[in-house]
RNA sequence: GCACCCAUAGCUCAAUUGGAUAGAGCGUUAGACUACGGAUCUAAAGGUUAGGGGUUCGACUCCCUUUGGGUGCACCA
């Protein structure tokens, strides 16, 4: 990583001149127009010593090292005490070989660990809708990003597939008389709604949904059968969305999974004498003394002996560690779930399993519509997934008529493109609005940029069909340079995107590298160029770029048409 | 009631976690190809970062406060 070789140069420059400091930083300067690369250091230098940061920038300027000549067309300190640094053309090309040369792009090795990741969240018999869009598309890529850092990664869906709907959906079948095998996804699609507004208004009908949910929980036989086969439709019909979004999972664990665990965690609980009665239920007290807010205990048994989210929670983290021993595990889940992440998590760490600190609650905002609010159709409803993904397409095909010929699965990646970049510009945690014809954009900061930048670098290179492709130690023109230093800032990306967890960093330079190369072939002919050598130059360095666009579309689950 | 989060250009969002002149896209306005794809490129206009105070060399970022919005507070998941 160049900023690691730049900190590594000015720490041998502070030290020649007697200045001992801990740590430098070096960033890309956001004043482009003055160097290529800061270092703002020297204020904190300046603080220690309780000295004239500009006094410490002249004396240093003046006792520079060799090694700088090599790698610096230009090395100022300036006003109130900033480092700029312009890099050379050489320097900058070896940069290129070494992001070249290496399969992940230059990013420091990590040491291999295990990471769970459980990003799904749906219910099982409701239909998938909008807000089931977003932890599915950010929870895939921040896997493929976690994997791509060489970890190994499990992706568990973990369903919602234990719970009152569950009653709620058999109650309606038995009231209607409809056999097992006439359950179908349209049939389950109006029931739920259907009964969960019933229990709304009537309590006898919410009762009965709740024994029954009990009853299938104490292993009812006939119950069993509905909801086996209830899971089985439901989840072929999930996985069609899924498959369309192109996220996967490795397991496809529910909540029922955990309950053959609550024993051995109330075990657990109960031998660290952590279990204690209030108001006749079980809880497990996670207060802390330096806490801001309150947290409230966690409920393990319900007065009626039930289980709630928060044991069935604990028991999915038993399993997990005791069949795959993560070192980490990551939730992607709704920001108004962290409370009770929370307090799930400080039991985890009580008991000895996984460490509060390897227990990551990465929380997305909510999905809202134009008005702010969370998005809903005319009648009240979140709109289904399938409905949307339709809806999608035709407003694509729609804006050009050549999109009407072309192949169904070149529509669906590019479809898929145009919501997913949309969606992964944003930040994670906060809340955004989506509006479907905003989302439809194909022009500017979107998906669809990035694919054709893309496909329409990869026809330049192969119809070149050059070879021997190398680099020399020169940099052409302007819009050159600013394509070979964004290149570089590649590995750099990669990590905060893996340290942070946050796929908007990719998709953020994703984009920016994709502006430098539009600006860059606009402005540089390549087909016709008598210099033959700049031309291998320019293929060299195009390639290298396309390289780094094509596998971080992958990171955010993008894939690539054949063409466009 | 208590607590937490958010407020940035007309709209939708960024800002490398305290750095220099707050950046993009859409929209608006003006331009560009007898050349590799116009889903493109080059520009312009657009801001008291909700208001006020403070901390310091330096604040969208940290602290206090006012206003406006969202969310969470034990037997739902």
């Amino acid at each position: 990583m160049i900023e690691k070789q730049l900190e590594d140069i000015l720490q041998e420059i502070f030290k020649s001149c007697n200045y001992e400091i801990d740590k430098i930083t070096v960033s890309v300067s956001n004043r482009p127009d003055l160097g290529d690369y800061q270092c703002n250091d020297i204020f904190r230098l300046s603080k220690m010593l309780g000295k004239n940061p500009l006094e410490i920038g002249k004396e240093i300027e003046e006792c520079q090292l060799p090694i700088v000549k090599d790698t610096f067309k230009k090395l100022e300190f300036v006003k109130p005490g900033f480092i700029n640094m312009t890099l050379s053309d050489k320097f900058i090309n070896e940069n290129l070989k070494k992001i070249s040369a290496s399969p992940k792009f230059g990013v420091t090795e990590q040491a291999l660990e295990t990471y769970v990741i459980d990003y799904g969240g749906a219910n099982v018999a409701k239909p998938l809708h909008v807000g089931h869009m977003r932890p599915a598309i950010v929870g895939e890529s921040i896997k493929r990003i976690i994997n791509f850092m060489g970890h190994k990664v499990i992706a568990d869906i973990h369903l919602g597939d234990y719970g009152l709907q569950i009653g709620q959906v058999i109650y309606g079948l038995k009231k209607e008389h409809i056999a097992l095998e006439e359950i179908n996804v349209n049939i389950l699609n109006r029931l739920y709604p259907q009964i969960s507004n019933l229990c709304k208004e009537d309590d006898d009908v919410k009762d009965m949904c709740a024994t029954i949910t009990k009853e299938l929980q104490d292993g009812n036989q006939e119950y069993k059968k509905y909801w086996q086969k209830i899971l089985e439709v439901s989840i072929a019909d999930m996985k069609k969305l899924y498959d369309f979004l192109d996220v996967h999972f490795d397991l496809w664990y529910g909540e029922s999974d955990a309950y053959a665990y609550l024993p051995a965690v109330k075990n657990m609980l109960e031998s660290q004498n952590l279990l204690v009665k209030s108001e006749g239920a079980l809880v497990v007290d996670v207060k802390k003394d330096d806490d801001k807010k309150e947290v409230p205990p966690l409920l393990f048994q319900k007065s009626n002996g039930a289980y709630l989210y928060a044991s069935t929670d604990l028991g999915t983290i038993y399993q997990r560690w005791q069949d795959f021993k993560p070192n980490h595990i990551l939730y992607v889940v709704d920001n108004r779930q962290e409370m009770h992440f929370e307090q799930v998590f400080r039991v985890t760490d009580k008991m000895g399993m996984l460490a509060y600190k390897n227990l990551e609650f990465l929380g997305h905002g909510t999905v809202n519509g134009e008005d702010g609010k969370p998005y809903k159709t005319r009648n009240g409803d979140a709109p289904g997934l399938q409905e949307l993904f339709k809806q999608a397409k035709e407003i694509f095909i729609a804006k050009k008529s050549e999109n009407e010929n072309m192949s169904e699965e070149d529509t669906r990646k590019i479809v898929n493109a145009i919501l997913k970049f949309a969606d992964l510009q944003n930040s994670r945690e906060k809340d955004y609005i989506f509006d479907l014809n905003k989302f439809s954009d194909v022009t500017g900061k979107t998906g669809p940029y990035i694919l054709y930048t893309y496909l329409r670098v990869n026809k330049i290179i192969k119809s070149l069909k050059l070879t021997d492709l190398d680099l020399n130690a020169q940099i052409y023109n302007d819009v050159d340079r600013l394509l070979r230093l964004k290149i570089l800032e590649v590995p750099k990306v990669l990590e905060s995107a893996y340290q942070e967890r946050k796929p908007s960093y990719i998709a953020d330079y994703l984009y920016n590298l994709a502006v430098c190369a539009n600006s860059f072939y606009s402005y540089n002919h390549l087909m016709t160029l008598e210099d033959k050598e700049k031309q291998k130059n320019w293929v060299y360095v195009l390639t290298l770029m396309n390289r780094i666009i094509k596998e971080l579309l992958y990171l955010l689950a993008i894939e690539i048409p054949s063409k466009m």
